[in-house]
DNA sequence: TCTCCTTTGCGAACAGTGTTAGCAAAGGCT
DNA sequence: AGCCTTTGCTAACACTGTTCGCAAAGGAGA
């Protein structure tokens, strides 16, 4: 266990007595069992449980419950399918932003987590692509940092805000809540709102996040299209 | 404990021994403990013994942990100043999330907060703020609301970046991978960020607020007033 | 003042969590 | 075969949220 970071300790020395999980085969029930529980529902037992084994059995590929979240989390960044940069980079990351909400949606847990992750080569490879796709864009490195990073906010929340059901109970609660106090007339713009447009980001996201890049990564050098074919095209 | 929801549960009968501590004093233990020690390390026999009694005292102001959690996000929504709208929008939200962003910084661990909690009177509060200001303009209900649950999902993500140290080992082991495998040449986009652009997200949070919520709420449909186009004073 | 009566405070206990230590098992090498 | 390294597993530890039963503390009526 000599690395701090799980991305660079190898995997097996290949001498001894051969292991009948890998650290692939660990992180795929941890994933599948969090497909179907949570994340909150994840415990070391239940991931040994889904590899029929003991729960202490997951230290000898896992150095900590965190450390399995990052390969859960890097392991979802792979499921991005990157394509060559078309020039319009406005459509290629909004593209991609589609295609991280629909990575969201198949892995729910993913708006679960919390604290950021250590990323791994899946993510590096996600934002290496991402920083090539604007490669020949005149903002600052800083500015599209930022967007990269509030992208990735955004697709988190849309996908927990999408999640028709979230919690149950809670959802009752605030609904009775509402129910209770705004017709007290306290609240005159939010008994107003029209209650049909709630719920429907689905369809708008794509819009979203257009508009949102726009506003975070002006192309002011000269042609303010969302599409600027420079350079190779 | 009729109500299933905290904020229409009576706080006390009045007949009886009187209660040596209230919901408020809970809370803003819980608070004052969660201040110093992140919302991971907030245990209901920690915030106990910050009022020094046992652990299972709490449960006669609230009726679980989550609760209580909501209790105190509802109590930073309270940190909100809320004027009066100027008439100018655009100023008005900029301004109302550079709030958002020093409660934040002030309650770190309201980044820690993953569950959508049940919004309280002062959310509510806030939220019937946000529609007066942006009552005048021609977008819909919807896209106000997704503005609005952008602008709160962005001022978390950048409480979040800002926190200069949410792990010093994990932001090691981060910076360890990167230096080993950034050298190897497979990443040459990220191997060419500028180092120095990566962290001073601190004055550039109100012209990104700015540039998203023009991209997400363009008053393109009306003669509404607009306000300072770019970095204002 | 002395009871009732309601409500609160508190400690012990329960199931469940992440994690660790020690020991048995299982293959590759000589 | 025999060694040796590595793995799997069980039991245990400290800790978590939560519940339960009982003692304590005040107000209302006598």
């Amino acid at each position: 266990m000599s690395p701090e970071v799980v991305w660079l300790r190898a995997t097996s020395s290949g001498v001894g007595r051969p292991p009948r999980h890998t650290r692939e085969t660990v992180t795929l029930a941890a994933v599948h069992a969090a497909d179907r529980d949570g994340l909150a529902a994840l415990t070391m037992r239940s991931v040994a449980a889904e590899l029929g084994t003991g729960g202490g059995s997951l230290y000898r590929h896992v150095t900590s419950r965190e450390e399995l979240i990052d390969l859960m989390v890097d392991h979802a960044a792979g499921e991005y399918v990157l394509h060559e940069p078309t020039g319009h980079w406005l459509d290629d990351l909004v593209a991609l932003a589609v295609q991280g909400l629909e990575i969201h949606r198949r892995h729910l847990w993913l708006t679960e987590v919390v604290t950021a992750p250590v990323v791994g080569p899946h993510g590096l490879r996600v934002s290496e692509h991402v920083m090539a796709v604007l490669a020949e864009h005149p903002a600052h490195d800083g500015q599209k940092l930022v967007a990269y990073a509030v992208l990735n906010s955004l697709i988190s929340s849309f996908a927990r805000a999408m999640d028709s059901a979230p919690d149950p109970e809670r959802a009752q609660a605030q609904a009775a809540y509402l129910a209770e106090v705004i017709p007290r007339g306290d609240h005159p713009h939010l008994a107003r709102l029209d209650p049909g447009s709630t719920r429907q980001p689905d369809d708008v996201f794509p819009d979203v996040i257009r508009g949102v890049l726009r506003g975070l990564l002006p192309s002011h050098a000269g042609n303010f299209r969302h599409s600027t074919p420079h350079g190779s095209g």
